[in-house]
RNA sequence: GCCGAAGUGGCGGAACUGGCAGACGCACCGGACUCAAAAUCCGGCGGGCCCUAAACCCGUGUGGGUUCGACUCCCACCUUCGGCACCA
């Protein structure tokens, strides 16, 4: 018989077969438990990358668990299909962003299903598909009733590269997320969602995400950035006008000796004395034209200039001079800042630079600060001198004394600031989800109303990129009718960003086709929320952020009942070759596609599982996927020499086994329990393969070294049957293969998952290691029941044992049962 | 600068609750099979000492500490990676 392991045909039946069985889609509604397991669904770029068969294959194993366990799992794929690229395809190639996006879906679902993931292919959606975006229209227009969605004119980050705005969550270093092209500051009108109300919410909840890892918890922490400080005004000398700062650092009041505005704020234009105006105006236009990238850079020199009026110190009545400065964001706190120098590093360098007066108002304890010897701000603890009637207090404690005091006379609140900023929406592009709203003369921003959705992007499009919407001269498109009036009316051109489509479709695989709502409540309520989540690391700020946003909303509109929509995260580290993320423009890609040619998709999935665990970089080894080749072949050849013998065995192994038989019972029961816990508790895929390899080891070693006489065929037999339902997670095709081969009955993907049963884990004697002074000097066999006294006496009557114990005292005896004995002598 | 993670053979990694460091795999070395090669099978594989072996010594980034016992816990430091970064 020909006994080669003929990857290509085997995978090639089986794809067929599960094909036309459709063998994962799962009812809505069943009496068994739900695990809904869920990874990020991918951008339709063209092709896999190894990125996504990592992320798939780890879901899948999880997925193929899990349903092996009794589970009904949802285990879903759809498409994040809006987005540039397609645009860009569109501009240099010609082929309109539906064709380009719509070929490659059916590309990369082939590819899926190559690879055997076990999706219920029934429910996949494209966030492209009007069916869809309908919803998330729906979505905006129920934020909009709820003053969620908001349009204002505002400083925004614009990437000229793009040709569209760019929320604060995509620039990073003051670059595009997306090209790295330096991102431009311009004031323009768009629309935001005011995802800063929910501040406190998002920040808060994230202590209920225990199943999240810690780094994720922590970077959207550090996102909203929380701060509590107070809030106090200044009197502006010769004005009807107050300077309401923010501050974290109260206690420091008495320290102030000047006052800064940011350069864009509206009073540097009212508090500019005529003489100074011509040269702050000057000023404050170079500000606003930096970049991004300038403004925020850690090593910008910090700059600015007075403007020629000055304000009152709430408590000393004190004047201190107004400057304008690149160094104060309008967009954080109140967009002003009180100077003390003494205290805060920044305020220090500046008022060096200008030669601003600096006062000491914090002392620490048992050593005193002199201005004249201070390189740098005192920001520690101490406490407050030349503070009038809070001299002598510690500071932390001046911090609620001095806000109080403010608060009774009106002059400050106790307030929180968050570095977390309005999410904007708004893109100056055509593949994208229509913002459904329509100006009109009379009426102004209407909404569409309900009925009239979805608004249809249209497909007669020309692109070119301008900084304008393409959708601006599409007239069919941009002339309608006010819903309100019926009079002519304008529709909003630009187009959503995509990360609003991927903020909830994990909410409509429940329910993919149903027309009448965004998703049927109860089935959210049967499968939500999803109970494993699995993506890259890299939207552990924008896309879960805003998930969690959108969720809390939905809960506040009762169509959800609970908060967070990811009850646990796992996090895939990246696939490396070389030490570096595979990318074109460094040649170092391996092509999913070519290696699943070559080897096999079961030997793809076993190496991207085998080669390092899911959290951590995986670096891609040509030789660590020969390997796992040749370990499958091992399985094959294996399994297939056992066949006859295995084929006519009872099932179960009878009677009390000794020697070889009972050690490979005991060696198929330890795989089953250390297989089931690295998947279930530890996500140790590599591990729990490991195990199976030396189960396989141990396998062959009982095929060629026990003799035939001393063979149980049903040991054997069991050891056979659950060597492949361990191995069927990970491998399902030649697994399938081999199951039927062995002449077992249906799908192997249907099987439950085996138990272990503890009893076959006991072991008469044990190897216990002797210590010395915790150094090993021995191992000696030993019944596993015996008692310690006999243990210890046993031990010490060993020759080794008392050579090296000759002329010692023995001051204590440590045994670890089961495990060692370690004495102790001098 | 602040926050976080990680440093273990030639390589990827294992050691789960403080108890035999290096499982499993790769690479490499030797042997069997073969006319030969590939494939397969068997054996070896941290370093030192040694003709060989036994024995012994060293060894988980560095230096200290706790403990009968430390890759694991504590303190200080070094390196690498990731996040944030003029956030008042």
């Amino acid at each position: 018989m020909d006994d080669r392991y003929r990857f290509a045909e085997i995978e090639e039946k089986w794809r067929q077969r599960w094909e036309s069985g459709d063998p994962y889609s799962i009812p809505d509604f069943s009496d068994n438990p739900k695990f809904y397991c869920l990874e990020m669904f991918p951008y339709p770029s063209g092709k896999l990358h190894m990125g996504h068969v990592r992320n798939y294959a780890i879901g899948d194993v999880v997925a193929r668990f899990k349903r092996m366990r009794g589970y009904d799992v949802l285990h879903p794929m759809g498409w994040d299909a809006f987005g540039l690229p397609a645009e860009n395809a569109a501009i240099k190639h010609g082929i309109p962003p539906a064709k380009w996006t719509w070929d490659n879906i059916s590309e990369m679902r082939r590819q899926l299903k190559q690879m055997a993931v076990s999706y219920d292919w029934q429910r996949e959606i494209a966030t492209c598909h009007p069916g869809y975006y309908r919803w998330t229209q729906w979505f905006f227009l129920e934020f909009y009733k709820r003053d969620l969605a908001y349009k204002k004119k505002a400083p925004v980050n614009w990437c000229p590269a793009c040709a569209t705005v760019l929320a604060n969550e995509q620039v990073v270093h003051g670059r595009c997320e997306r090209c790295g092209t330096d991102v431009e500051r311009r004031e323009l009108s768009q629309w935001f969602l005011k995802i800063t109300d929910y501040a406190e919410r998002l920040l808060r909840d994230l202590q209920k995400l225990q199943g999240w890892p810690d780094k994720v918890r922590i970077m959207q922490e550090n996102w909203i950035g929380r701060s509590e400080g107070a809030e106090i005004a200044f009197d502006v000398v010769g004005f009807d006008e107050k300077i309401t700062v923010f501050t974290t650092r109260p206690d420091t009041l008495f320290g102030v000796t000047y006052m800064v505005l940011a350069p864009e704020h509206p009073l540097v234009d009212k508090l500019t004395a005529p003489e100074r105006r011509a040269e702050v105006e000057e000023f404050v236009r170079r500000a606003r034209n930096l970049s991004e990238l300038d403004r925020t850079s850690g090593e910008a020199e910090k700059q600015g200039i007075p403007i020629g009026a000055s304000c009152v110190n709430p408590l000393t009545g004190e004047a201190v001079p107004i400057w304008t400065a690149n160094y104060v964001l309008l967009e954080y706190g109140t967009g002003c800042v009180m100077g003390v120098p003494a205290h805060d590093q920044r305020d220090f360098e500046f008022a060096r630079k200008y030669d601003l007066p600096i006062r000491v108002v914090i002392q620490p304890e048992g050593a005193a600060i002199n201005v004249r010897d201070m390189t740098a701000a005192y920001d520690g603890n101490g406490v407050l001198v030349n503070s009038g009637p809070f001299n002598g207090l510690p500071n932390k404690q001046a911090i609620p004394e001095i806000t109080r005091h403010l608060e009774k006379m009106g002059l400050g609140k106790r307030t929180i600031n968050y570095r977390l900023r309005d999410w904007l929406i708004s893109r100056q592009r055509y593949w994208g989800c229509p913002i459904p709203i329509v100006y009109c003369k009379g009426c102004g921003t209407v909404p569409v109303p309900e009925e009239q959705l979805p608004v249809i992007l249209p497909s007669d499009v020309a692109f070119k990129p301008s900084g304008q919407s393409p959708l601006v001269d599409a007239e069919d498109f941009v002339n309608t009718s006010c819903p309100a009036c019926g009079g002519p009316a304008r529709r909003e051109t630009d187009t959503m960003d995509t990360f609003i489509d991927s903020s909830w479709y994990y909410f409509r695989y429940v329910s993919p086709r149903d027309e009448e709502r965004p998703f049927n409540i109860d089935a959210v309520g049967r499968w939500c929320p999803v109970d494993q989540y699995i993506g890259g690391v890299e939207h552990a700020i924008l896309h879960l952020l805003y998930s969690r946003f959108f969720t809390k909303v939905l809960f506040d509109m009762n169509l959800v009942n609970f908060e967070e929509p990811f009850a646990n995260l796992l996090t895939q580290g990246m696939v490396l070759k070389d030490g570096a993320k595979m990318s074109k423009s460094k040649g170092n890609v391996v092509s999913p596609e070519d290696i699943i040619a070559q080897y096999g998709a079961d030997t793809v999935r076993l190496f991207i599982l085998f080669a390092a665990p899911p959290e951590r970089d995986l670096e891609w080894s040509d030789q660590g996927v020969e390997g796992c080749y040749r370990f499958l072949q091992r399985v094959w050849r294996l399994v297939n020499s056992l066949g006859d013998e295995i084929r006519t065995a009872p099932a179960q192994p009878a009677g009390y086994l000794v020697g070889v038989n009972r050690g490979l019972r005991r060696l198929t029961h330890y795989t089953i329990k250390k297989v089931t816990e690295d998947i279930d508790e530890r996500f140790n895929f590599n591990t729990a393969i490991s195990a199976i390899m030396e189960m396989v080891n141990g396998l062959y070693q009982y095929r060629d070294r026990v003799p035939a006489v001393d063979r149980d065929p049903a040991v054997l037999r069991e050891a056979v049957e659950h060597l492949l339902l361990l191995l069927a997670p990970f491998a399902p095709f030649i697994v399938e293969e081999l199951w039927e081969r062995c002449g077992c009955q249906g799908s192997v993907h249907r099987q439950p998952w085996p138990q272990y049963d503890p009893e076959m884990l006991v072991e008469d004697s044990v190897t216990m290691v002797v210590q010395i002074n915790g150094k090993v000097r021995d191992r000696v066999l030993v019944p596993a029941d015996i008692s310690l006294s006999e243990l210890e006496a046993l031990i010490l009557s060993q020759p080794r044992i008392q050579a090296l114990l000759e002329g010692k005292r023995i001051l204590k005896i440590i045994p670890v049962p089961g495990k060692l004995i370690n004495i102790v002598v001098k």
